[in-house]
DNA sequence: TATGTTTTTTTGGGTAGTCAAAATTTCTAT
DNA sequence: ATAGAAATTTTGACTACCCAAAAAAACATA
């Protein structure tokens, strides 16, 4: 049974396999990701491939095996349906489950997530939009425009949001910039690089281009 | 912050205590109950010792400092009050919650468990009849009598089962003989050292003087 | 009270995870 | 092409657990 440090290195390589398009996942991305020493990360590596969970080439970097992506994705659904189940069940806010769900995702029993899921009426996706696994582990990424490459002045719904930070999302709840929400991109200016934002109901905002680019759009 | 390991050596403690009249804890008698070698033991009380969780007297025992007393009651909390939101909130089986519970104990937050709290209407005890100690650690322990100690042939209603294994839950729910249900003790038989106990609307059941000791009952 | 049994503590050793700092390899630029 | 910078791995050491077995203390009984 892996522990719950190696489900968090999972999880994190699993992630950084994403925003990389598939290339090698560098130990000291890990280390500066997972707030470890390089050194540590090493180590780990070598446990992990011993235990047929990842691929390791020194200095090159790692990649899942296919054992490895499929534990993730079990963390992964782990986590989002205990933020989804918190939100709706508990009534807490969605700005305050993520770490909370970062540590039930490694206590929460197989029989008590699929209650969770039952409750939830088998859900897609969680209160940030991010996708859940399915129970066998299967994945499905959107690859939905950000607010930073979608059109001008065109109506959008929010269908996710890619940062964690309290306080971000606390802001975007202000401004009612949520998934399920909609609002239109009216200014992209490159030399300040910020995007003049108007959320249907709320205040408008001006995001800076990388914030603009973790809130995901889907359009009509 | 105490480690989960050092939790579940204090509520083991606690129970020790309890079920001693407050006389010392054995460092073998905790050994026994948490699983461990005697050695292993020995070596936790000094660092319980030195976080000032507990008074360790070598070769006489232990006992419980006011601040290793109040954490106990806190993780008890947790554990009490995970069990009766697992039966009450999610619908899962009062013979299954008890090790979902031990896991949980230690990863739910201050604020998630208030608020499982509020969910379930500030309840005073968990789905076994246990008192759930207050926010503030306060615990306040029933003596009421068991089916072995009680009268014969009186009207009792069940408080309290304070034996968790599964199979003798299972056993007990199926003979309706759960806290909050009613049931009559007919003979006592000291010869075979059992009790035959009628539960109301339910079959009824020989028990051995020992599992009949762990079936609480208060009279009207 | 002396001996043998039981209980407890000590000792030496192991795993998982961590860090700091030295050693090594790879990358980058001129 | 090679020196210097950057990234990575190695090494030695630490904490929190755990065990087995030896040593010591406490207890029980003849």
């Amino acid at each position: 049974m892996p522990t719950s440090t190696v489900e968090d290195y999972l999880k994190c390589i699993h992630r950084e396999e994403r925003s990389n398009e598939g290339q090698l996942v560098s130990t000291g991305k890990i280390a500066q990701e997972m707030g470890v020493a390089p050194g540590t990360v090493t180590a780990m590596m070598k446990t992990l491939t011993e235990s047929g969970l990842i691929r390791y080439e020194p200095y090159m970097g790692v990649r899942l095996t296919d054992r490895g992506r499929t534990l993730a994705a079990h963390v992964l659904r782990r986590h989002r349906l205990v933020e989804l189940f918190l939100v709706q069940i508990m009534g807490m806010d969605w700005s305050e489950v993520h770490d909370e769900a970062e540590v039930l995702e490694h206590a929460v029993s197989d029989r008590l997530i699929e209650r969770m899921d039952e409750m939830l009426g088998h859900p897609k996706v969680d209160p940030h939009g991010d996708p859940i696994p399915s129970a066998t582990g299967a994945l499905e990424e959107s690859d939905d425009p950000s607010l930073l490459a979608c059109a001008l002045n065109r109506d959008l719904h929010i269908t996710r949001v890619t940062d964690q930070r309290k306080e971000f999302l606390r802001l975007l709840e202000q401004h009612k910039l949520m998934p399920g929400r909609r609002a239109v991109v009216e200014t992209r200016d490159d030399l300040t690089e910020t995007v003049q934002v108007r959320p249907d109901g709320g205040e408008p905002l001006r995001l800076g281009f990388h914030a603009a680019s973790r809130i995901l759009v889907g359009r009509e």
